[in-house]
RNA sequence: GGCUCGGUAGCUCAGUGGUAGAGCAGGGGACUCAUAAGCCCUUGGUCGUAGGUUCAAGUCCUACCCGAGCCA
């Protein structure tokens, strides 16, 4: 049995509603899930962070408590996942208990260890980004990052010693060069380690939306947020679980807070005597027109209108096909239907058609004896391990294309050997073999493609009519070419995904 | 101001010193099972700019320009 696999998603700050990008993000841990869960113990855990200043001021603004502001945003965030076919395991709050005692408990083991420590803390603050700024970056007197005003925050704090891990830090980066991807993101995140670091402070007095700290005050959210990814799977509470799953496999950021998972976290992880994530893979941002979408740009789109109207398994797709997870990516429309148009309705979609067509019409629907042997068969049998080998390194684009390649050489096969000539010169031989080649494809197809959109992979295994599952262990699913058992009766063709009108740009 | 990453065909990208690639879009063709889909052929690039190293540079070096980002 393989070691367990272990994927995270940020927990999603809920201050607003959820764009699309919380969606990408999510989508990417699904598929990563969705393929490890057919072969070894898997744990996806995504969430939501729901403390800090900003909360409760957006809280505040609505005139609701906010508690109540969180719980009403909450079912929003689950809304959404569900609407992209998205399976976590676990969807953690950070107001749970189960989070919170923990919170605290990590607070006394690292007072205890002498990690934290008491001092004062003097410096600027931008409340809406959680983040301190030293005098000399402020613009204008106002935060860099969002141009809002900045508060003088001047109190006794707690701080977290992490100047004494810096050493750490460097040697374990320089020995794990690929822990941090991409290497642009590694390279920063060096080039920030040399700079040195300061201790952090990890409480806050002037609000009390957080963590309770005993004696007074409340934790910082970062430390509170990052800890999600240990308290869901049971540190401190069930050992066997959470040695099961720590440390996690993959925890997917975005680049913008590539530092805190990637300098702070181990740090504290150390603090605690735990080992660091594996891999942290810092993400782009779906941009429009170069823009980073946000409100007050006014440029976000509605994540749930494009789930309608594109359909939730082609925006699957065309993100994990179209977008470079390691940089920003620009979207359009226009790109989503001619990529649903193109590779989903003509290449794959029309495949499936015409085969059942024929299989309905030249053998009633029911798929006929193996005859011999296949070089498609010979051709594709190491297809399998490939997808799931760059499903893994995160290179989805190259999974996509390598799953490509099966669905035109079926397209080609069809055009080479003629069927309907077959048909009508009574090779009925030389026909089952083309027929059972297709369908057999198409089987592989499914399964190949049902991490990346399972909803519309499930119509289609539907459709070819297996009994088996879809979700079997590949090894054993697609161990041989052959593996589709004769006679099985398939269901008239339904167009898996209908073509849309080209969106005219203006 | 220092640094990181990127700038290759209309679009999205691959190419990690040895005669410029893929998919889509555009053009042409033969076919008909099919969501006028698929298949075959094909137009198209002085590889951001200027120098340099090398027998040979998209690939290495230097400077600069543009874009994104990190830090001060």
């Amino acid at each position: 049995m393989d070691r367990a696999y272990y994927v995270t998603t940020p927990i999603y700050y809920i201050s607003g509603n959820p764009h699309i990008g919380h969606a990408y993000t999510t989508i990417v841990a699904d598929v990563l899930a969705r393929t490890s869960r057919t072969f070894r113990p898997t744990f996806f855990l995504t969430g939501t962070d729901e403390h800090g200043q900003k909360v409760a001021n957006a809280a505040a603004a609505a005139g609701k408590s906010p508690q109540e502001w969180c719980d009403e945003l909450v079912p929003r965030w689950k809304a959404l996942f569900a609407a992209y076919h998205i399976e976590y395991d676990d969807f953690i709050r950070t107001t749970e208990t189960r989070h919170v005692e923990k919170v605290q408990r990590v607070f006394e083991h690292l007072r205890e260890s002498g990690d934290v420590y008491r001092g004062k803390y003097e410096g600027w603050y931008c409340v809406d980004d959680e983040t301190f700024w030293l005098e000399s970056k402020l613009v204008d007197g106002r935060c860099p990052t969002c141009g809002r005003a900045v508060q003088w925050i001047s109190e006794e704090d707690w701080f977290f010693r992490l100047s004494a891990y810096r050493d750490r830090l460097l040697e374990y980066f320089e020995h794990n060069r690929d822990w941090v991807q991409p290497r642009s993101v590694y390279n920063e995140m060096m080039v920030f380690l040399r700079e040195g670091l300061d201790d952090l402070s990890i409480s806050r007095t002037s609000f009390d939306w957080g963590v309770p700290i005993p004696g007074g005050g409340v934790i910082y959210v970062w430390l509170d947020a990052l800890l999600n990814y240990i308290t869901a799977i049971g540190w401190s509470e069930d050992e066997a679980r959470f040695r099961t799953y720590w440390p996690a496999s993959v925890q997917l950021v975005g680049k913008e807070i590539a530092r805190f998972h990637t300098i702070i976290w181990p740090a504290i992880l150390w603090a605690l005597s735990e080992t660091a994530p594996e891999v942290v893979f810092a993400h782009g941002w779906i941009t429009v027109d170069g823009q980073k979408m946000s409100k007050s740009l006014d440029n976000a789109v509605d994540p749930f209108s494009l789930a309608d109207r594109f359909g939730a398994d082609a925006m699957r797709y065309f993100l994990l096909r179209e977008a470079p997870l390691g940089s920003d990516f620009s979207y359009s429309e226009e790109k989503i239907a001619q990529r649903r148009n193109s590779e989903l309705a003509n290449d794959l979609g029309n495949l499936l058609q015409r085969t059942l067509a024929m299989l309905q019409r030249y053998r009633d629907g029911i798929v006929p004896g193996r005859k011999g042997s296949s070089a498609l068969g010979g051709r594709f049998e190491p297809l399998p391990a490939i997808v799931r080998a760059r499903i893994f390194a995160l290179r989805f684009r190259e999974a996509l294309e390598g799953i490509w390649e099966l669905v035109t050489a079926l397209n080609r096969a069809i055009d080479e050997r003629k069927p309907w000539e077959l048909h009508k010169q009574n090779r009925a031989d030389e026909l089952d073999a083309v027929l059972y080649d297709l369908c057999e494809g198409l089987r592989w197809l499914a399964i190949l493609l049902h991490p990346f959109m399972p909803e519309r992979m499930s119509e289609m295994w539907r459709q070819l009519g297996t009994p088996e599952r879809i979700d079997e262990d590949w090894s054993s699913s697609l161990r041989a070419w052959g593996g589709l058992a004769p006679l099985t009766q398939t269901a008239p063709a339904a167009p898996l995904f209908p073509k849309l009108d080209t969106i005219a740009q203006t």
